[in-house]
DNA sequence: CGTCGGTCGTAC
DNA sequence: GACGTACGACCGACGT
């Protein structure tokens, strides 16, 4: 382009809002409000922007149907499908940012936009302007040439006159010939019948225009293309006409009025949060330069004296807030006046005096704790305090309220609600082991937010809570399970480190032996661990067959299944990586990384994480003590390093079948509660009906397919993937799924019940109240809306079975603390608690346990506890 | 040297 | 594409 001619960029509104519209799918609000076209039309404005920082610049927009070729041509965009709703709700919102970016609208009545952009090129270019067209629509390329482009700002193509051609076929001025044979189905431009792109653009090339080409129809044959030009000459000049863009419009070009002005950061980045465009929001925000507001650090307190001055002052509420990572570093407080404090532990006196306030506000009934994931704050406390007091949790609030959010840690909640970036623990200098010095003002800062940004939430957290009718869950269920989940941290278990150790040699061993192994099968030495140059070595070198490949990367796979099959078919090879892997994994996993996180009172204390999986359950992290292996006799040995202290035992109370007994109890499923009333094997009953046989005489290999089908459907699982776990065919498999819901009714009402309530409030609700949000599910993307389908289904079971595992909890440690006091809970693993107590009391201790378990709510379907007992967790789950 | 996505594998 | 919920080891590409 000359770059002495100041430049005019046009942009074509519509063209680009549906291209946007439907190369992004399945972009929502939290709200569920399709966001797609607002996103992918702001980000081709910010692109222009950035990249060919226009001086001048408009947008033109058709005003209404009711246009110049309609009066001529009534038929005219008369086949034009209406606006998908989803894409009408954006226009508005679209509307705004433009009125934010101040790109001035140009719209002509009665008029199309190719109009309006037509003239306007023509007048500017006539002005000694440049203008580039933006839009990805063909019709356009008609007026590119002398000074004019068109710029095709998602294949990312100036289109001058040459690359028209090259592209289209046609140069410029020819166009319109080109696109009146061809007509335009969307727009109902006729075109004629039998003449598509390819055979246009040859007729075009050949005889120059759709005039030439009626008069000489006669000396054309190829494809019966004379006869058709003949026979719909009419419909072909009408379509010329329709596709000639009016360039001669009363309109004016006012170079001033289209000059770029700087943009409303401020509307734009208030719009972008309306609409949970958060990556948007936040490059708006460093744009603007106003990225979090700055806090006042908090004041250092220097003494216990400073810390107990300004706690004698407090009201009954105190903001609360532990500063560290995965040790308590200080403790951040909001004096009376709502100024951020902070209580260093390094400094002398201060822990303790941190300490003895807590044990005393525990002990208020009139005193709420306020803060982010108290049960950090909790910890602090000396075992086994009872906490009496409230916890206003702004953690486990976000968590119930807006459980589609990714994070509900601070910075991601506060960047949810409050729209600021909060600083993260990184920031303030918690990395890799190291922490900031006492007084670091970075420390300060950190420390003032953890305090201030709760208070600033609470208000608005609590009313959403009120809102959703979710203050029932928060109160009976999440508040009081912190205090619990605070002691069974800090309490810990204990490990068997010499038998880990014993363990670890052992399994060096045999996985040196398989190596050599491994390397004798492939001919050379490799990293085993790389699954690509594992796969090199078997589908490239050895030519094992490739069966399957990964499903992102599209690189072989090499993962379990395929090693099975692989095996299976006589391969060495597999059968040793199987071994490799599974020795491998327990060594790395388990047996060398648990000790390795044994804390300074030589107890393993996992994390329990009230706040991270959508669907209400508990998750353990550092370590991970939820997937400790069970499946494999060797991987189960692991369990006996879990042991009970000198003189006591274990105690493992497991909910028999809990998702299926909810299940039964939610769908109202007659026969399924039948069998569960009647104490049945749930499987086996499921057999009987679906293989339609005699209970007793279900055998070993339709129990198992039973049961494959029961998780299938906890799973909203589908007929293809039945047919893979079971390896059948899909069509049998979508028998054995029809002829479940025949003597299942209940559990087909379920599905569709369940679904229904999905797509009606994009929300579905466990039996007590808790909410799982499902943005996806009405999208347009089938991959997003069969898994949220998925999510819907499973939600409900998995969550209920969640509440009702916390409720135990809760209704357990009440009765402990009353009547066994030495007695404690010690792990949670979504279906079982293992709790540990004195040795001679064992058996009252699991039968308490059980009692609490299978009575903590009166279900259609009886709760049944399985009960072990043992020194070690191997011996208790047995 | 740290971060991050991909692959794989463990549990319920 | 195709079975829900997690956590985490390891690899390798990428950026500092």
């Amino acid at each position: 382009m000359n770059s002495e001619r100041p430049r005019l960029f046009l942009i074509d509104g519509y063209s680009n809002i549906f291209r946007a519209f439907y190369a992004i799918r399945g972009l929502s609000s939290s709200k569920g409000e399709p966001t797609n076209a607002v996103f992918g039309f702001i980000q081709m404005l910010r692109k222009l922007l950035k990249d060919d920082k226009p001086e001048y610049l408009g947008i033109a927009f058709d005003v209404s149907s009711d246009t110049v070729r309609k009066d001529s041509y009534s038929e005219y965009k008369a086949n034009r499908a209406p606006m998908p709703d989803d894409l009408r709700s954006q226009i508005p919102w679209i509307r705004k940012a433009i009125e934010a970016y101040k790109i001035p609208l140009l719209e002509l009545p009665k008029y199309e936009a190719d109009d309006v952009l037509g003239t306007m090129a023509k007048k500017a270019v006539a002005a000694g302007y440049e203008v580039v067209l933006v839009s990805p629509d063909k019709d356009l390329m008609q007026l590119v040439g002398d000074g004019v482009f068109q710029y095709h700002t998602s294949r990312d193509k100036l289109y001058d006159p040459q690359l028209v051609e090259d592209d289209f076929g046609v140069p410029p001025h020819q166009v319109i010939d080109v696109l009146a044979l061809m007509g335009d189905s969307s727009d109902n431009v006729p075109g004629v019948p039998g003449i598509g792109q390819k055979g246009a653009v040859k007729l075009v090339s050949e005889y120059g225009s759709v005039e030439t080409l009626i008069e000489r129809a006669s000396e054309i044959t190829a494809r019966g293309y004379g006869k058709k030009l003949t026979e719909h000459q009419e419909s072909a000049r009408l379509s010329k006409e329709l596709v000639t863009i009016h360039t001669d419009l009363d309109i004016e070009f006012d170079p001033q009025s289209l000059a770029l002005e700087e943009p409303d950061y401020g509307a734009l980045r208030e719009l972008c949060w309306q609409l949970d465009l958060n990556s948007l929001a936040q490059e708006l925000e460093a744009s603007i330069g106003q990225t979090a507001k700055p806090a006042a650090p908090a004041g250092d307190l220097a003494s216990d004296q400073a810390w107990q001055d300004l706690v004698d002052h407090l009201g009954s509420e105190i903001v609360v807030g532990v500063v560290g990572t995965s040790q308590a570093v200080g403790v951040a407080i909001l004096d009376a006046k709502g100024e951020p404090w902070y209580a260093d532990f390094r400094q002398a006196g201060l822990r303790a005096a941190v300490e003895a306030s807590l044990v005393t506000w525990a002990g208020r009934e009139d005193i709420t704790l306020v803060g982010h994931d108290l049960k950090e704050v909790l910890r602090l406390l000396p075992p086994r305090v009872i906490v009496s007091c409230r916890l206003f949790d702004t953690m486990l609030a976000s968590y119930l309220t807006r459980s589609a959010l990714r994070s509900h840690e601070l910075p991601a909640v506060v960047l949810e609600r409050l729209h600021l970036s909060a600083i993260t623990a990184a920031q303030a200098g918690f990395t890799r082991g190291e922490e900031p010095l006492a007084g670091d003002s970075k420390l300060l800062s950190f420390a003032a937010e953890q305090v201030d940004l709760p208070q600033r939430m609470k208000a608005a957290l609590h009313q959403d809570l009120v809102d959703d009718q979710l203050v029932s869950v928060y109160e009976t269920i999440e508040e009081p399970l912190v205090p619990i989940l605070a002691d069974i941290e800090e309490s810990g278990i204990e490990l068997d480190v010499i038998y880990l150790e014993n363990m670890s040699d052992e399994l060096a061993g045999e996985i040196a032996s398989l190596e050599e192994k491994i390397y004798e099968l492939a001919g050379e030495r490799f990293n085993i661990n790389s699954p690509r140059q594992l796969g090199t070595i078997m589908f490239e070198k050895l030519g094992l067959p490739v069966l399957r490949k990964t499903r992102k990367t599209k690189a072989y796979s090499t993962g379990a299944e395929t090693l099975e099959e692989l095996a299976a078919r006589g391969f060495d090879l597999p059968e040793h990586l199987l071994r490799y892997r599974e020795l491998t994994k327990l060594k790395s996993t388990y047996v060398d990384a648990l000790p390795a996180l044994l804390a300074a009172d030589g107890r393993l204390h996992t994390r329990f994480n009230q706040a991270v999986a959508a669907t209400g359950r508990l998750s353990s992290a550092h370590p991970n003590l939820q997937n400790i292996p069970i499946r494999t006799e060797q991987g189960n040995r692991i369990r006996k390093a879990f042991r009970a202290a000198e003189g006591r035992a274990l105690v493992v109370a497991d909910y028999s079948q809990i998702e299926l007994r909810v299940l039964a109890h939610i769908a109202d499923e007659e026969a399924m509660i039948k069998a569960f009333r009647a104490g049945e094997d749930i499987h086996a009953s499921t057999a009987a009906a679906v293989f339609d046989v005699s209970p007793l005489l279900v055998n070993a290999e339709q129990r198992r397919m039973a049961k494959v089908i029961n998780f299938g459907i906890i799973y909203g699982m589908s007929g293809w993937g039945l047919a893979q776990r079971l390896g059948i065919g899909k069509k049998d498999a979508e028998r054995f799924i029809a002829a479940y819901m025949e003597r299942y009714p209940g559990v087909s009402r379920y599905t569709e019940e369940t679904l229904a309530e999905a797509q009606e409030t994009r929300r579905v609700k466990t039996l007590y109240g808790r909410i799982r949000q499902l943005p996806d599910i009405n999208s347009r993307n089938y991959s997003l809306r069969e898994n949220a389908k998925r999510m819907a289904i499973n939600a409900r079971i998995q969550g209920t079975a969640a509440d009702l595992m916390k409720l135990a909890m809760i209704a357990v440690d009440h009765r402990l603390r009353r009547e066994m006091p030495d007695a404690r809970l010690l792990l949670t693993v979504h279906d079982e608690l293992v709790l540990e107590g004195p040795a001679e009391t064992i058996e009252a201790l699991g039968e308490l346990t059980r009692e609490e378990m299978e009575g903590v709510a009166n279900l259609t379907v009886p709760l049944v506890v399985d009960l072990g007992k043992g020194e070690t967790w191997y011996e208790a789950k047995a």
